[in-house]
DNA sequence: CTGTTAGCGCTTTCAG
DNA sequence: CTGAAAGCGCTAACAG
């Protein structure tokens, strides 16, 4: 669309010099006027949005950024980018980015230490304002020295509790692990057993949460029922067959997350049970799967790409320098209801 | 780890002329260790280094981004950043990138021209060196005027047939539809259905790959035995009912994506059904899904990852100005064959 | 092999 | 409300 009246026929496009030399006036007026400051005449922004039209300009981001101290990139680490589960996180936060006018450098860290280092490191020097971290298990002293050398960022999803003063987004694993428990006791059932996932936060609030629905239900635990798995499909299986192995076997399992609700799905029915007939499993997470695996899983969502939406919101007023009091946030889950519950035989 | 001998009690970071000054040499000798140029006695080599590293210094990129005119970003724009489809793609791009010592800024297009647009105007103007681009649908004029400014980008995984010039990743279609198509023959089946995806090259392809198989075992195509839909579970549901309506319907159906093939096999299963028994059913792409579903379907990979690597290595090519006799990458695909194919019953 | 110097294109005081 | 001028931190000729 540019027109044949191009000042250049040099290579490299029209600079900030260009525009201000077409419309009569100071660069330094082009640039109040790219920048949208008030203290412009009308006129005088309109002749130079006119010539702007005209060129094809757009100003050069490299420039602004070293100029103006900030780059309007913010780096995103994150394990892996292809799994779900993060990738609905990014989503959200490169949204809420975009919405900012401002984009997300990728940085996926593919669970080496040495990378999330060197990442963190480059991001800091003016390449990013700031980062959105998602990290497989965080140290609370590599990031409150991030913290000190006065480089923004907040956690998404955080792993392990985090010091306070650490920028955090997470779902509220808790309550959402007591309304998956809630819902199973309200189904009728009274052997309700846990399959954990592997130690860290998740892990912790999600036990607590279902400690808390047994304990307002009445019920003692019973440490039998309560098995630590990985966070795999196959983990899954393996520790839902410790459970029906007992004498005593659990006629309801609530999984800390999908992978492990479908492990258990499929080590119930490979030994001839029905699922939820004679079997009742909730998951966490309500990935991808939890829709396609029959029977469709009973689970919590978590709200994934909302989290990358709040990290980001948050984050940018830790880069406008706003004195931020909740440094902390936790993001309600929601139950979803759908094939593998229903109440015990009788 | 910063020294408390830092130079500097400002608060920015140390420049390359504090580098400069603690070694007892000129900037530009800094400059150039610090880019790797042969050009520097070993010593001197040393001496920088010993500093950079006392200082914990790292170059800035937004300064070099504007002085060099590359600022070793890549942006990458796709219509969702959470579908795994995409994100495969993305993650082997940025992989790549990465191994280059590149990054990729993401920007998702929603779908919506004009941010593609939008997008694009942006990234052109110092923001980065050149884009992979995944679109919706690509027109070949708007490629080609981005090409005529001198911008370099690879198309990964094109839906639509591209002006040659246009330099591209995709999978071979055609290639793969046949595997899959003579799969099916080889059990035996004669009456081998479609469902095609909206038009379009993968389509089209796939298409042109199932009639190839089928001609070539000698069986005339009928016409009543292709469908088209959209790519969703539903669509291939619906079109897998009026396959099975027919007088005379297919005892196998190819399904060009596997959204289609799983809607397909829920419609043969929500009237009795049994898959692969009584139908059998190959899907494309092998997605995450594909696995889990019940019959565990049988598809063709394509390898995702692979182009979003491939794209990257061909625009690296492009950047460095080299001749490039291949623009236009076919990669191989792969027949799964899991449990959703048997021979026809007797 | 090393230093000097001129920008890259933009933002931002500081005057007027 | 507008312009002049001083960099931001680095790279890349060009001399020596």
């Amino acid at each position: 669309m540019a027109s044949s009246t191009d000042i250049r026929a040099r290579a490299g496009r029209a600079t900030i010099r260009d525009i201000a030399s077409l419309a009569g006036v100071s660069i330094a007026t082009v640039s109040r006027v790219l920048n949208e400051r008030p203290d412009v005449a009308a006129e005088t922004r309109e002749a130079v949005l006119e010539v702007v039209r005209a060129q094809g300009f757009s100003t050069n981001r490299s420039a602004r950024a070293l100029s103006a101290g900030r780059t309007g990139l913010v780096g995103v680490t994150l394990p892996i980018v292809h799994a779900a589960y993060f990738s609905y996180i990014l989503s959200g936060a490169t949204e809420a980015l975009y919405e900012q006018d401002m984009r997300a450098i990728l940085c996926p860290t593919l669970h080496q230490h040495d990378r999330e280092v060197n990442l963190l490191d480059r991001l800091m020097h003016g390449t990013t304002d700031g980062a959105i971290l998602m990290l497989p298990q965080e140290s609370s002293d590599e990031l409150k020295a991030l913290q000190e050398k006065g480089y923004p960022f907040v956690v998404a999803d955080p792993r392990n509790y985090l010091d306070e003063g650490i920028p955090s987004v997470s779902a509220a694993h808790a309550s959402g692990a007591k309304q998956a428990t809630q819902h199973l006791l309200g189904l009728g059932h009274r052997r309700v057993a846990a399959i954990t996932g592997e130690p860290g936060m998740a892990t912790e609030e999600r036990r607590t949460g279902y400690h808390a629905a047994l304990a307002a239900a009445g019920i003692a635990p019973d440490p039998e029922l309560v098995v630590e798995a990985d966070w795999l499909i196959t983990g899954g299986a393996a520790a839902a067959s410790r459970l029906l192995d007992l004498p005593d076997p659990p006629t309801a399992i609530f999984a800390f997350n999908d992978n492990l609700a479908i492990g258990a799905i499929r080590a119930a029915q490979a030994r001839g049970l029905s699922v939820p007939d004679e079997l009742s499993v909730v998951g966490f997470d309500d990935t991808e799967e939890a829709a396609i695996v029959t029977p469709a899983l009973t689970t919590v969502r978590q709200p994934l790409a909302e989290m990358g939406r709040m990290a980001v919101s948050l984050l940018v007023r830790l880069l406008d320098q706003q004195r931020v009091e909740a440094l902390r946030i936790e993001l309600a889950t929601r139950l979803i209801v759908r094939n593998s519950t229903a109440p015990p035989r009788a």
